[in-house]
DNA sequence: CAAACAATAGCGAAATCAGGTGATTTTATA
DNA sequence: TATAAAATCACCTGATTTCGCTATTGTTTG
């Protein structure tokens, strides 16, 4: 029996959910409110398995519910269900914690079977939204950079490293075992291939290109 | 009339997808391939809107092929199916540029259903899929340290944004219309939060924990 | 083999940085 | 309005870094 937990603001709505799940074998609603006040404790109170949550609610908004939730029941595992299609609530619902993100406009076939894929440790979504959360992902994910390689050398490579690690010059020699003037050549030979002209820069740059 | 194009080493799969697209309604098979040789070329002969895509097939794998596709033909809509639930194949085929990824389990209907959701600008996903992008969304993108905050003020902020980005003591008091003697203050109590002792230190630490 | 390159090393000078100490002014907030 | 926190500035010292030039020793490669 899958015990699912309705927050929604709409009580038409509100209630059709808690009829569509009471009437369908193997789900029940395990409890139905229009807002997320004592979220935690009705939760308590009420234990789900599956959370069903809108977003747009009076009071705290879904995305703020979802973290909280998430904090005090980890293993419940939250459908969001929503009008919007902004990436910014994409986005926020996923850091939340949200395991599907569908919208409004699914049938009740696809509400239930939203749910059998959330029990299966599916993650259900919209193919709409599914493309934002690609592009969301390739956007942030990619840092622009694929063939920089700048020519270092594997020694400079290494310098640059240690460089990234914040250690000094002599304490880079020492790792290396050279003298401190080798690393110095290095050094100047990175900012050289880099184009940059202090350490601070160099690190920037390795960093936001991946050279290391 | 959407037109498809299979790459599917499988012999009786791909007739089997040739047959389904050309017996149902506003579909057509535009071409099946056993292999991705001279994939450009095939393309370029017979126009498609959608590219079914194996991963797993002999010569070029599926997610080279979809690099190579998207940067010839940026329009056409490919979708990744595969026997493999591997993280790397996923994130992979997302970063070539796939507009979906589904399992081979799907029946005849669900690919129909897969491709007129590409069709119409979704990314169909197989719920099990779609969990797998949710975490690698959020352990790509959540860099592990959510609450180190360091108590950073504005200012510091500020100096150590621009530390970041290269710039000399000298120039940052430039830019913020202060002294040096004021940089070198802000950076040493800056240094003391952070509990660094250089700017590479720091430049690494902030880009490290998103603190710019 | 000669040329190119990588890695090593040194020297010197100017610039920059890291730290210590101390102090004043502004701004926020209890 | 008193107090704390933030922002500002100064002076000093020693260490570190940046960058100029030069040079030797291997290794690779056309």
């Amino acid at each position: 029996m899958i015990r699912v937990a309705i927050f929604e603001d709409n009580k038409h709505l509100r209630e059709t959910f808690e009829l569509l799940l009471n009437n369908t074998d193997g789900f029940a609603c395990s409890g139905a409110w229009p807002d997320c006040r004592n979220i935690i404790t009705n939760l308590e109170v009420y234990p789900s398995d599956i959370v069903l949550m809108d977003i747009e609610m009076p009071g705290m908004n879904g995305i703020e519910a979802t973290k909280l939730v998430k904090q005090h029941f980890p293993k419940i595992n939250i459908l969001i269900q929503t009008v919007f299609f902004e990436d910014e609530y994409i986005f926020n619902a996923i850091c939340a914690g949200a395991s599907g993100y569908i919208l409004k406009s699914t049938t009740p076939d696809g509400y239930i079977e939203a749910f059998k894929d959330v029990q299966a440790g599916g993650s259900p979504m919209t193919p709409g939204i599914a493309r934002r959360v690609l592009e969301l992902f390739k956007s942030n994910l990619q840092p622009a950079n694929p063939e920089q390689d700048y020519d270092l050398t594997s020694q400079e490579k290494k310098v640059l490293k240690l460089l990234v690690e914040g250690k000094s010059y002599k304490l880079i020699a020492q790792e290396l075992f050279v003298s401190v003037d080798t690393i110095k050549t290095h050094i100047r030979n990175i900012y050289a291939k880099l184009q940059v002209h202090s350490g601070t820069e160099a690190v920037s740059l390795a960093l936001r290109d991946k050279l290391v």
